[in-house]
DNA sequence: CGGCATCTACGAAGATTTTCGTTGACTCAA
DNA sequence: TTGAGTCAACGAAAATCTTCGTAGATGCCG
């Protein structure tokens, strides 16, 4: 029995950077994703075949069959695991306040003056509601 | 040859769950941080002592002797840390904008008025600079 | 002194992650 | 039909992380 039905682990690293290649591209087969890979670093096909085909026992992705190969994408909606990851770091290094770890996000690197205003309108409809 | 001279790599699991014991007390020996970790889970003593060996070899943490125990320290101040992963996080997911992670940080829980405050005292600050 | 308690050191097993070689199936063209 | 190219499956090696048993050193109490 594969373990498609278990509650969805963090990726590992390996794994994220794939996810972030079928993001980027909504889906795509091994080739594309490797192709993606290879220009950030030195991998093997197989070694991205291996992942995607352990990504998909752990329900990290979906496939379908097209013919011979196989088309991928993620199980997972890129906010949804961003949202995952920051409740994860906010947990573990912020005392499980995610308001605490945007204020030390935000002194890490000034915003821009759009996104000073974006954060502002977010702030006050929160504090509307 | 240890390597404590490595760049300093990012903390695994159990690594950054000792850090968090560590700086918690600012300092203290393998049993203390093996007391507070079993409050949380089952583990035995030399499981931590082990793992807190490896990190004085990756350089996480530094030690001084006293007597027949060791005391440790944290090698990273703990802002420091928050700062090393949520620009890791930033990179991996928010286009290398700790801004942009900081709106989703904001949208995945309200920030109390204190925190909004606080938030907006930061902004203004920025924008004055 | 002798024994118990407490430490560190060492090594190794087990689990997980990362990597890729090899194999066999299929496709297309000559 | 056969050979070159492309693909998934499989298995296993290598690397890393997690766990702890065992052994040896040291301190303290009687």
């Amino acid at each position: 029995m594969t373990q498609s039905d278990t509650p969805a682990r963090k990726p590992t690293e390996s794994e994220l950077e794939i996810l972030r290649a079928l993001w980027s591209k909504g889906s795509a087969t091994v080739r594309e994703v490797f192709e993606v890979l290879s220009l950030e670093r030195e991998i093997g096909y197989t070694t991205v075949l291996k992942t995607m085909q352990i990504m998909l026992d752990k329900g990290l992705v979906s496939r379908t069959e097209d013919g011979k190969a196989h088309i991928y994408a993620a199980a997972m909606r890129e906010e949804d695991m961003q949202g995952q990851l920051l409740k994860d770091l906010s947990d573990k290094l912020f005392s499980g306040s995610p308001a605490l770890l945007a204020m030390h996000a935000l002194s890490l690197q000034p915003a821009s003056d759009e996104e000073i205003q974006l954060i502002k309108a977010l702030i006050e409809r929160k504090r509307g509601a």
